[in-house]
DNA sequence: ATCAACAAACCGACTGGTCAGTCGGTTTTT
DNA sequence: AAAAACCGACTGACCAGTCGGTTTGTTGAT
């Protein structure tokens, strides 16, 4: 699991070993949760020292910061993409959604991070939690307004359906991260899909209509 | 804020510390979350000691443990006495919707912890996690199941659809908890009831007919 | 009713472990 | 030779949990 993060060009040794930080901390966040980790263990992990780690970042919070942050854009471009590749709304929001669902079941670690743990390191980390769920719910909510704006949908209050749906995905998928084998998050593609689909007031025919690309 | 917790009665010396130790623990853990809080902090701010603490209970993670579940059964028999007010599926699961909306916007610190903390403490919490959330889901299922049977909307996933609509509710909450001033949580009701139930297909002259008891 | 004897409940100073962050020193790069 | 990057032993603060001791409540014998 290497892993997408070289959101600066990752030459010398410097951004090596940043590089090698911040991965190693996906795995130990994404383990033993934000409280649960300690500097030494991302350190140990990503076989450098803790005056490395302190040379890159000011405090074991701004590493978690950092990779939140980068988790987040990363996820959100590559979701973005996958949007780009179809044109209707209701096909771009399914997009969307399978998106989520495949990285998700790709990287754990990223996943109980982005969903779990920016929620549960504290207060302090509220503005990173909020960005972050931002960043998802703006995806969706463009994709609503568009909708609306060519008549697929009636019109509504997007940015709360937006957050709504986040919200839906999210729950699933702590679920899911708490006991895989109840169920693979896939099979959950299709009544998810249709739930949110359907939320909105896309046409039954429109509802059915996507091709489920799993 | 008082709050309901006399799950045992609440007589004598024993009864009146424990209930003040947990009331203490409700606002401490609401205002700096699990690992924020210390257990000095919950004695000090209940005007006991520690020793009682640790005569009460084992642990800093039994307080917390206690203080969840009591306070998701209060919540849930609440949600359930005011579901069973009204008649119809639609009704109900309306009923549902705006009692948990009522009681987080009345009680932070709960929602802070039934929705936010418990998620954040850490994996040895999960347990209590999905107790609390499959609560919830459960009490939104049986009624899902309930309008399925006689014929209000069309047959579905129940169970995936129970946990996805707590999901939504709760990123709602989350984003209201974080900035309040973003505008009420009760302003999010109608456009949520409205995405609720229709996402499961009820007739919209359904959606629109139960009454807003705003 | 009175009082020992016992137990239940409570107190708070103390301890031991953990860990974020520091710093003088070393290696690598420019 | 100067600066950038890195090393890892050390420290100081914090805090969960302990424990000897005190107070409050209970029992039951006289």
């Amino acid at each position: 699991m290497s892993l997408r993060l070289p959101r600066r060009a990752s030459n010398g040794r410097k951004d090596a070993t940043r590089l090698a930080l911040l991965e190693a901390a996906l795995n130990v966040f994404g383990e033993k949760g934000y409280h649960g980790a300690a500097v030494d263990d991302i350190v140990d992990r990503a076989g450098r020292s803790k005056g490395a780690a302190y040379f890159h970042f000011p405090s074991k919070a701004a590493i978690f910061r950092a990779l939140v942050r980068e988790l987040a854009n990363q996820l959100v471009n590559s979701i973005q993409r996958k949007m780009d590749d179809v044109d209707s709304p209701a096909e771009r929001l399914d997009a969307a959604l399978l998106g989520l669902i495949d990285v998700f079941v790709r990287h754990r670690a990223l996943a109980r991070i982005v969903l779990i743990e920016v929620a549960g390191a504290g207060r302090a980390f509220s503005d990173d939690l909020i960005f972050v769920r931002r960043q998802f719910a703006d995806l969706i909510e463009r994709e609503l307004d568009r909708a609306v704006e060519i008549g697929a949908i009636p019109p509504c209050d997007t940015h709360l359906i937006a957050t709504a749906w986040f919200g839906a995905l999210n729950e699933v998928a702590v679920h899911w991260l708490h006991d895989p084998d109840a169920g693979s998050l896939h099979a959950s593609y299709p009544s998810l899909r249709q739930l949110l689909l359907q939320s909105v007031g896309f046409s039954p025919a429109e509802v059915d209509r996507v091709p489920l690309h799993a």
